[in-house]
DNA sequence: AGTATCGTCGTTTTT
DNA sequence: CGACGATACT
């Protein structure tokens, strides 16, 4: 078969080897995507049903592209039978299917982050506790991590270390907030992020029907980025392939870097202690990066202790040196990668298209962003705010939720006085109160209000009243007309995308753009084929399906705006650029409290993280990587005087170019108050001396010095001291070198070393 | 009920 | 610094 000689021998037997466990470890750049779909195209070819294939991808993206790419080579009627989507996409279909075993409706609405958030804190709120103690996001973390830990509300309140480990933070009601928040949720028939894998393992557990069936339907599991695994998703793998036990891992131990998130290596560590008999198959060979970027990534993730030993290497050619830039602020780090991207853009004939600045956090790209429009060159930033958390989006998308489920609680209060129609604090408080001592949903307190004893006025019980009727009319309209009809007459009934076209503020012109976009997307959405299941059904295209299908994407996710496709510089954080890789990429913010994190640096497992993340970063590099941190930074409007980051140090000098003394001395806005602060960043560094090889030299030697005194320099070899000059921090010396004669140098940039 | 000002807080975030 | 939530006004 033609396709199969595109392998290597390795991907190639990863590939061909079907019956049992398998497990790829892959190298950055191996090619793993292509050993999992040319996997599955030579499932379907070797007789597998594609019904019978469950694939799971961690972002719709991938699942996508992949889909695109098996419909190549295997056909698009062979591709649509697959299952093949992220884990939550994957199981909140089959939760939908199986809802009412768990006592859900299967038209459930899936709250988001944001959602969950302000949910907990209603519930600190009616609790009446202090929520500087309980802060929401704590709360919400902490519940998180319960759930994806496979901790019931009920256990976590039982178990009696948890209780003392919360009772010693002098958090004792942790326990029952999740338990109310647990019972909240399945009131407003509503599934956070974390139920759609909780919910599945309780499912699966307690319904052993149900578990045959799904056994027996995937009798081929595949799994992409498996070292992002968390505990729910890696006990549902389990249960699921405990029949067959054909299941096909794929990942990259090193480049697992959302631990934070629960993601638990120890699942791709100990997958064969699970499965003895599994099949290993190491793809070594990294098609993507230079051999200097690929020595470097390996040096650097040498240093981890907990890993997987693997040998990657490449074929390709030795490349550009790594380039590291030091500068003194971040406005000067944006200035330097701007002029260094047009530089590579005319020397090397490349377009923006080719650039990439990565970062640690998002609070970064401020800098670079500017420095960039000064030099009017085009980017593009990836995260921050998401389409589908923009307020005007999830305005209307409450109307639409509440239609669908009208026991959405958060979907309820959304809307409740949005737009404005005099329905104001206290009245959504008594309407909440009513609702829980009467244990009904929100929505059925306000459609009967004349029947609540409520203490609310005429004209208020009037305006709920128009509430009512207004959401009861949305409801009847979702449920006969396709979703587009009933999205442009929520939209215009509702009054608000009246408001936006008349507000001619840029912002104003935003929402309405953003508004017309999610409509244009059902409009879209409304357009899809049918598929044969659809068929059947009652109203395929109805706003609710609609939503089943949009409450699981992200940004990524949508197209980019058709009128502007001129190339673009990428700038995003590490986190986002898995997965993806550039010609030419950047890491700026190379300091330590920055990376590593601050909040890393005093555990070996958090650091190890970090590190990898920094392997991630380099790996995504294809010809050049190049490296930068700034003395000082911004940090909450406060100057902060940085050390380079440790992991600089962890490359060896010899793949490494810094840019010469010449080039720091031309460098532009180096004003008088910035000198003051790097001789501070140098004093700092005094007091704590870096392990980074090959740094400026500390104010101490710097007063040691003397005419005559004997020097060598990384770059010019030895020579002598004939002249001194200028007080610190702008001391200057005449050094006589041996073989290239005499150079002034600025001391405290000057990788000097005294010779004795 | 809607707005102005104050105070607090601050990693990363595929879903 | 700057975003966002809570509180205090009008």
């Amino acid at each position: 078969m033609s396709y199969l000689d595109q392998l290597n021998d390795v991907q190639r037997n990863a590939a061909t080897h079907i019956d049992g466990p398998v497990m790829v470890l892959a190298g950055a750049g191996s090619g793993k995507t292509r050993v999992l779909t040319y996997r599955i195209a030579h499932l379907i070819d070797t007789g597998a049903d594609p019904y019978n294939i469950l694939s799971l991808t961690f972002t719709n993206k991938a699942a996508r592209e992949m889909k695109n790419r098996i419909s190549q080579l295997v056909g698009e009627g062979n591709s649509k039978a697959l299952w093949m989507g992220t884990f939550h996409s994957v199981f909140a279909k089959i939760l939908r299917y199986e809802a009412e075993k768990i006592g859900y409706p299967s038209n459930f609405t899936i709250y988001d982050s944001d959602d969950s958030k302000s949910l907990i804190r209603t519930i600190i709120k009616e609790m009446n506790l202090d929520d500087k103690v309980y802060k929401p996001q704590l709360v919400q973390r902490r519940i998180s991590s319960a759930k994806n830990g496979l901790i019931s509300g009920t256990e976590y309140q039982n178990d009696t270390i948890i209780y003392n480990d919360d009772l010693q933070a002098k958090k004792p009601l942790l326990g029952k907030i999740y338990g109310t928040y647990e019972k909240r949720c399945f009131k407003a028939s509503a599934m956070d992020f974390d139920d759609l894998l909780y919910k599945t393992n309780i499912l699966l557990k307690n319904h052993s029907d149900v578990l045959l069936k799904y056994q027996d339907k995937f009798k081929y599991i595949l799994v992409d980025e498996f070292q992002d695994t968390n505990f729910a998703q890696s006990n549902i793998l389990k249960m699921l392939a405990a029949r067959h036990e054909n299941i096909c891992v794929v990942g990259d131990d090193a480049q697992s870097i959302y631990a934070f998130r629960g993601a638990n290596i120890q699942n791709i560590l100990q997958f064969k202690s699970l499965y003895p008999d599994v099949a290993v198959f190491k793809l070594e060979q990294n098609y993507r990066s230079t051999k200097t970027i690929v020595a470097a990534a390996n040096q650097v993730i040498d240093n981890n202790k907990e890993q997987l030993k693997k040998d990657v290497w490449t074929a390709n050619q030795d490349g550009d040196s790594i380039k590291l830039i030091k500068c003194l602020s971040e406005s000067e780090e944006g200035t330097f990668i701007a002029s260094e991207i047009l530089d590579i853009k005319d020397n090397e004939n490349a377009s923006e298209d080719d650039f990439a600045i990565l970062y640690r956090t998002n609070a970064q790209s401020r800098a670079l962003e500017e420095a960039l429009r000064r030099k009017n060159i085009k980017y593009r930033i990836y995260g921050g705010l998401s389409f589908y958390q923009r307020k005007e989006i999830k305005d209307l998308l409450a109307y639409f939720k509440l239609c669908s489920n009208p026991n959405d609680e958060e979907a309820f209060k959304r809307v409740l006085n949005y737009p404005a129609r005099g329905i104001g604090k206290t009245t959504e408080s008594k309407i909440m109160m009513a609702a829980s001592e009467e244990g009904k949903s929100p929505l059925a307190i306000v459609n009967n209000v004349n029947d609540a004893h409520l203490p609310i006025n005429a004209a208020t019980k009037n305006r709920i009243l128009e509430f009512a009727h207004l959401i009861k009319s949305f409801q009847n309209l979702s449920l006969e007309k396709d979703a587009y009809e009933t999205a442009q007459h929520i939209a215009s009934a509702t009054g608000i995308l009246k408001e936006f076209y008349s507000d001619r503020t840029p912002e104003g012109i935003s929402r309405y753009e953003n508004v017309q976009e999610l409509l244009s997307a059902i409009k879209e959405f409304t357009e899809i084929e049918l598929s044969e299941e659809e068929k059947g059904s009652e109203n395929p295209r109805s706003l609710s399906v609609f939503l089943e299908e949009v409450s699981l994407l992200t940004d990524t996710d949508i197209k980019d705006n058709k009128d502007d496709e001129s190339p673009k510089v990428s700038m995003m954080t590490i986190h986002s650029a898995k997965g993806l890789e550039f010609p030419y990429v950047f890491i700026a913010g190379l300091e330590e409290d920055l990376f590593p994190s601050q909040l890393s640096v005093n555990s070996r497992s958090d650091l190890e993280e970090e590190r990898r993340l920094f392997y991630v970063a380099l790996t995504r590099a294809e010809k050049k990587a190049t490296l930068s941190f700034a003395a000082t930074r911004f940090k909450y409007g406060n100057m902060q005087y940085n050390e380079p980051s440790r992991f600089i140090s962890e490359i060896s000098q010899d793949l490494i170019e810094s840019p010469t003394i010449q080039k720091i001395e031309k460098r532009e806005l180096i004003s008088k108050k910035n000198y003051a602060l790097v001789n501070h960043a140098v004093r700092k560094k005094l007091v704590k001396p870096s392990q980074s090889a090959g740094s400026a030299i500390s104010i101490e030697e710097i007063n040691q010095l003397t005419v005559g005194t004997k020097v060598n320099h990384d770059r010019f070899g030895k020579g002598e001291i004939t002249g001194l000059e200028g007080e610190i921090p702008n001391r200057k010396a005449t050094v006589e070198f041996q073989n290239i004669g005499k150079k002034q140098l600025l001391l405290k940039f000057a990788k000097l070393q005294i010779l004795k």
